[in-house]
DNA sequence: GTCTATACTGAGATAGAC
DNA sequence: GTCTATCTCAGTATAGAC
């Protein structure tokens, strides 16, 4: 049976709230992003985001959900034929990619109050647990066959993993122009992998 | 000429002043921190700290002219002898260092209120180059001579040390507690430069 | 110059009509 | 459920007495 025209309304434009603030959290973080923007930009009133979400919090916590669950995803698409190390190298790539393309919600350390609420929100505790034990089982499995440096702690190398997806220097090499996002990609990559020393 | 009385502790209160937010932002963060906090913590009215200083900004901006006039003299104060990439590489254990002891203060992106008024801060703006200029040479020493990687950008290079310098990865780590503080700064140094493949 | 008190603003959240 | 209008509160900045 399908869904009543009235349910589907409300879910499209729940999506389209969640959409506007992901856009939103991309260009401007999370302190600069007010109510009053999100709905200028979904082009509803105020008051109704309240209907759909409790707080701005609550709305940062579902962005960043669907944020977890596209990168989920991306790694289960991955060619099953990748080494471990291969896989990370990869899943590294495409958040790089995703940040160029202007699409990921920029959420560095933010406030103490986001955290919290963040901390306390299940759906996004989950989605993180499980990614990160997808990585982490990566880097055990890396580690094993030698694709990673095994002098390393695990939680480690899963912190600089996740501390590279949200590096600034790709802001800064983005906004200084005078690096293609192709060659941006591949030395941040290669940074991270082979280390800058010669 | 002594200084007047009256003079010296005008400056020793705005030195307390700058000690004090350089606190706050090191444990709250910028957006966090309120003009209120910072009165408190020095214990003067609120209101005189516009004597001091004329906005929330200039007094964040003098707090990070300190901050990269320390590093700049830490760098100075290396020996001599060293060879380009052990400069480097002593530099960052330095700032490392720091921030594992709760002294740096933490403006990853921040608010752009913020980073424009560093911007146009000329003694933010003329310590900011001074140093970059001396780590710059730094690299093109190190590649030089083959201590650093030669296939990798000199802005790149430059970028991702300011990136090391406050990678979250260390507040992760140093959060979790399972590691020392010194095992914490061995990991991230020779990640950066030997990278995490094995 | 420092204090107390206050004006002003922006932003998150809510109320009530439709 | 959505709208308009409003409340509340925190926070920056300023005024005026001493």
């Amino acid at each position: 049976m399908r869904k009543p025209f009235r349910v589907a309304q409300f879910e499209s434009r729940e999506e389209a709230i969640i959409e506007a603030t992901n856009r939103l959290l991309a260009t401007r973080g999370y302190e600069l992003m007010s109510m009053d923007d999100i709905a200028a930009e979904v082009g509803i009133a105020k008051g109704s985001l309240y209907k759909h979400f409790e707080s701005k919090e609550a709305l940062a916590g579902a962005v960043m959900v669907r944020l977890l669950r596209r990168t989920r995803l991306a790694l289960e698409a991955q060619p099953a034929h990748l080494d471990a190390r291969a896989h990370l190298e990869a899943l590294l790539r495409w958040t790089l990619r995703e940040r160029l393309a202007g699409g990921v919600p920029h959420l560095p350390s933010a406030s103490q109050s986001l955290r919290d609420s963040l901390l306390a929100n299940h759906d996004y505790m989950d989605e993180l647990m499980t990614l990160s034990e997808s990585i982490g089982t990566l880097i055990q499995k890396a580690k094993a066959d030698g694709g990673l440096r095994a002098d390393l702690r695990d939680e480690f190398v899963l912190y600089t993993f996740y501390a590279r997806s949200c590096d600034p220097t790709l802001d800064f090499l983005k906004a200084a122009g005078s690096m293609s996002d192709d060659e941006i990609v591949d030395q941040m990559v290669s940074a991270c992998f082979r280390g800058l020393a010669g």
